[in-house]
DNA sequence: AGTTAAACTAACTGGTTAGTTAATTCTATG
DNA sequence: CATAGAATTAACTAACCAGTTAGTTTAACT
């Protein structure tokens, strides 16, 4: 669980309960969780939540900012010795979908959160979300410069990816529900940071370059 | 709203129900949806949705059946007449932009119904998903043996290709969100089945094909 | 007009759930 | 050890909400 830098020194009960209400959040949804279900896998009485983070809201909001607040952050971090514009577009679609597997509740908690229009977003995630699209815009800018890709829509780029990455990793349970699905799609692998981001970036690369 | 060859005639209450909660649905999810803001909608009494419906999940079911239960019959429909695997491929991505474009409940539902690992997904709405799958593999098969496309996983494609049609359709209210989104990503047009998808086939056949 | 069944509604019920309170236990420090 | 403040809890409350009930209105048919 990522936590930002002013956060580092946190109970172990504030630290448990985010974990809990990170999980369940993820599994059910904003309307669907409910905090006697947080409080109990977190091992706390109800009313210890509401001591050390407040109401439903303020705590989702935590989640949502200790799980996807530094993605921006770590992609910057892993492409910044980069100097070749397809080997950075690489490691950023690796780097995020590395943080996706790492992660697994951040996946569907951020499908929702787009499904909702946001309506939880904290506007400083929000700030994080367009910084990665920012970080993206830059690299394809840069090999358009060089002459190695084409003029493309960054935005749209940043969609195929993350909504690729994000919507392959959520798609796990419905693969396997029934015994009818296909083995070729049952089989796939759930982790997407193996040969899946690959394939993935294979593909993104070949779509992009001159 | 797509019906159901056995549905064709509903009466005028049992459509406006289905109606309403087709937006409340797709605003607020299963969860967070409430029957009554379904009935007030819908201008019945919360009774009359009892009556002719059921409780909330078969009418959340009958919902989705209704909006997304028949698309793979629609895409079969669109490329049948089509030989050149590469037109069909074209022909496949723009009939499910247009679908999403024409009927707008329907991607919110679809991003919420993966996230939740396919809850409340009826079995026959599963197959029909999977039908899309399986024409779209087919489509990878068939220009594969006719030396026009590469060797790919083809569910990953269809991750990429409708992950980001639904990604980028919901993702209009996060980005008129704020007035510091740049204004190459603020602008971009909320239709999907226009310029968008468009580039969207542009990069998809460029990254499949030899 | 009278009868019957279908369609519809106002009002209610009971279970659920976010949030609170008042009291108790733990912990650190002089 | 004593005490103050922080952390934790059991039990409660008020609002909410899915689903029901008992009764009324509408429409079709004789």
């Amino acid at each position: 669980m990522n936590l930002p830098p002013s956060a580092e020194k946190r109970s172990d009960a504030f630290m448990r309960i985010l974990e809990a209400a990170a999980g369940v959040f993820s599994e059910a949804g904003f309307a669907g969780a409910r905090m006697d279900e947080i409080a109990a896998r977190a091992g706390v009485n109800k009313a210890t939540i509401y001591y050390h983070i407040g109401d439903k809201e303020t705590l989702y909001a935590e989640v949502i900012r200790s799980v996807i607040g530094n993605t921006a952050e770590t992609i910057a971090r892993e492409i910044q010795n980069i100097q070749d514009p397809e080997e950075k577009l690489m490691i950023y679609i690796r780097t995020f979908a590395r943080n996706i597997d790492v992660n697994p509740q951040v996946a569907p908690i951020m499908m929702r959160e787009v499904a909702s229009g946001g309506k939880h977003l904290p506007e400083i995630v929000a700030r994080d979300i367009f910084r990665i699209v920012n970080l993206l815009s830059g690299i394809l800018k840069e090999g358009k410069k060089k002459g190695v890709f084409l003029e493309t829509i960054p935005f749209l780029i940043h969609i195929m990816v993350i909504g690729a990455i994000i919507t392959y990793k959520t798609s796990a349970p419905i693969r396997r529900r029934y015994d009818w699905i296909p083995p070729a799609i049952r089989n796939l692998d759930d982790k997407i940071s193996g040969n899946i981001v690959v394939e993935l970036e294979k593909l993104i690369l070949k779509a992009v370059k001159k």
